[in-house]
DNA sequence: AATCTCTATATAGATGGCCTATACTTCTTC
DNA sequence: GAAGAAGTATAGGCCATCTATATAGAGATT
């Protein structure tokens, strides 16, 4: 073994964290962070509960609900009532908010893309192998969503 | 070739753009994402200009000034003067804090290990093997310093 | 060497995202 | 049907960031 696992783990902490900032560092402004990461997540799951949304993003209620509320204003998400509960509010994409969130990922993949460019052909083909690994990986760190929280 | 370049780089994008959340929703509030962001550069660096560091963190010179202030509060940085020029101030990492980035940077590599354990063996060779790779898009997104922007 | 202009940092004030505490509405259970 | 639980909204505060501007020193031109 060239490198125990820890180390692996180690640097993996540390580059990503670095490319954390990269990504975050040159992202478009016109939206917070919490707001894309809360329309992608729509994007997988489809409509989810308010409070639902908040835990999932990691953020409080009323966080969600002033969130939701400047989405909803941007006309990139809608409230809904659930016919089964009416105390609840069903958050779900709208199609400006799916066209919304292309273009972002466009441009996000365009960024990155300038930057995968200047490595060299082994390096991308290393990237291109690990993909499904670090897929794996966001979905480890992001759950689906739990309808049974135990 | 299976899949080209572009698919690579835009499933690369919203992979890496999931872990960023992953990342950030799981940290410590200790600190702002910019303030470790901000040690870790000069751990790599070593002492910076105010204005410099504002620059290569991607924040206004302002927003450098008032987090600086912060962190020297706290013992993690110090401001030195430039001999050769007065009107500069040099920020410094301490002692304290290049102990505390390593802390941090523990707990960072503690969390993403959780999540690597989960995978299998080949996902985390695969993951072993694009680490060089991450570690330079990581390099060509966060450009060492430079002394000349031209 | 007096001054003019440019550069480096600091201060003031505003904005936005997040928080806790709490009120309000609807559901569930006895 | 009354009480407590659950889902959302409102109120008020904190912190990181921004733009605009003030202050101090450097460099150049007379």
């Amino acid at each position: 073994m060239a490198q125990s696992a820890v180390d692996v783990q180690r640097a993996l902490g540390e580059t990503l964290y670095g490319l954390v900032v990269v990504a975050i560092r040159g992202r478009s402004r016109d939206i917070s962070l919490t707001s894309a990461s809360t329309m992608s997540t729509l994007s997988r799951t489809g409509p989810l509960r308010l409070t639902d949304l908040a835990a999932v993003e990691g953020i409080a209620q009323p966080s969600m609900t002033s969130l939701v509320t400047g989405l909803e204003r941007a006309g990139l998400v809608e409230r809904r009532p659930d016919p089964a509960d009416r105390r609840v509010v069903l958050v779900a994409l709208t199609d400006a908010g799916r066209e919304h969130l292309r273009t972002r990922r466009q441009h996000g993949a365009e960024r990155l893309a300038a930057l995968v460019d200047q490595l060299s052909e082994e390096d991308r083909a290393a990237l291109a192998a690990a993909l499904p690994a670090l897929h794996r990986l966001h979905e480890l760190g992001n759950p689906p969503t739990r309808e049974e929280t135990a």
